[in-house]
DNA sequence: CGAGGCCTTGACCCAGCTCAAATAAGGTGG
DNA sequence: CCACCTTATTTGAGCTGGGTCAAGGCCTCG
């Protein structure tokens, strides 16, 4: 089955810019120059983007779907280093580097995608340094982020980290309880969170057992939010509960 | 004992700001600016410079010694981030927030350094986006160092984890042995590196005996380098040897 | 010389990994 | 709509790296 590809307009492109985080900041003007040189792309599960320490020269900004980022061990194991989806982007990294980036991406779940030239990003972030000072910001929240990441897979059990992730899955943690969909294949978020897929399919039973939720595939019911949360997050150093993203 | 405090004349000052390669880009009259508000410091070991989430506006150059940043947590267990020393320095990360710091920081070896309010930065890289620049090229190499990190804790096997530590302490790779000298208290390594003191002591002993180390106390012989690399390096994704820091 | 901090060793345990195999779940062509 | 193939997921059995608890050993400094 094909994707139609829906050619955006020049405002249309525009209006996804803007709902980045990362570019809110930027005068109009300047996404609409953006917006000349930006290219849609839309991939299928399974495509890769780049590859691990490939040379890429775009930014990517994410319309629709689920991306991973991701790195390869030399036995041919690979790690998630991050999972993307809209409204947010990656590449940014390659700002303060000539270098090949140090992952790879690709699609875990059907997407669409616009790519824009980084050398526009970095000529922007040379002229304003309002814009730079955001970049910081953003880079800053995922440096913090992954310390976070590593205490926690030193600190939580694997069923706590499943815990974790649910949670962020949870729109409202105030509702008492909530019907989730996981978004994309177990054995990603097995590897997202570290851990192989049978110690993911135990824990998820054992968090079941213990905070009271209802598997169904790829649906999970959670009974009970607050007790979700103080089973996940009792062992964590940041104030409960832990935001992220 | 108290340790002497040399004043530092102006002109000191600014070559020690010279030496840090976060500062190297910026003009000797930014740096003689920055002089002017600059504090000098000397702490013994055990001292805390300040606490997990904490606020903090100072921004830390290291003279000498070392210094830890960490976090706690609820169970009292404590987390060593990162570990700093001339002429690297660290509070850069509240550049981007007025939020508290997301770690500590305690001297682990008496240590001196110069302080400069954070203000001062905020200023410069508004004013400079050549800085700014600078500063992100910074912070994306220790984000990048993070992933590294994760994927070391996951990939590494304690005995391997301490290789990297040792060959990171090794200057020069291309020779063929070297005698180095623990910098600081083998239990702040073994946080550093994710274990615990006891695992770390194991460890060592089975890495004395893999690669032909010879211990004693604080000072190691490595008798092989490059036998060190390739057993500690053949689990590691990164093309071998991995650079850091 | 004695106290306290640092380091090592021993004994034991368990979370999570590995290997292997059985089941589900989707998608495809007929 | 069904048979079939591929890809996900679950389950079982056994192993082991590293954590935990507890007991010395060692070195430094007052």
């Amino acid at each position: 089955m094909l994707i139609p590809i829906i050619k955006k307009t020049q405002a249309g492109i525009v209006q996804v810019l803007q709902s980045v985080p990362l570019l809110v900041s930027l005068d109009e003007r300047v996404l609409y120059h953006f917006a000349e040189y930006a290219q849609e792309a839309s991939e299928k599960k399974g495509a890769t983007l780049f590859a691990p320490d490939s040379v890429n020269d775009r930014f990517f900004v994410m319309c629709s779907g689920w991306v991973k980022l991701f790195r390869e061990t030399l036995g041919g194991d690979e790690a998630v280093v991050d999972i993307m989806t809209a409204p947010y982007c990656f590449g940014e990294i390659g700002l303060a580097s000539t270098e090949g980036m140090p992952y790879g991406a690709a699609v875990i779940e059907d997407a669409t995608f616009i790519t824009i030239p980084r050398f526009l990003l970095v000529e922007e972030v040379r002229r304003n340094s309002v814009f730079g000072l955001a970049v910081l910001q953003d880079l800053t929240r995922q440096k913090i982020s992954r310390d976070m990441e590593i205490e926690h897979r030193t600190v939580q059990t694997a069923p706590q980290r499943i815990g974790c992730f649910l949670l962020k899955l949870c729109g409202d943690r105030d509702a008492g309880a909530v019907t989730l969909h996981l978004p994309y294949d177990k054995t990603v978020i097995a590897s997202r969170l570290g851990m192989q897929p049978e110690t993911f399919s135990r824990a998820l039973s054992r968090l079941r057992d213990e905070v009271g939720l209802t598997i169904k595939g790829a649906s999970v019911d959670v009974s009970d939010i607050k007790k979700l949360m103080s089973y996940t997050c009792s062992a964590c150093s940041s104030s409960f509960p832990c935001e992220d993203h």
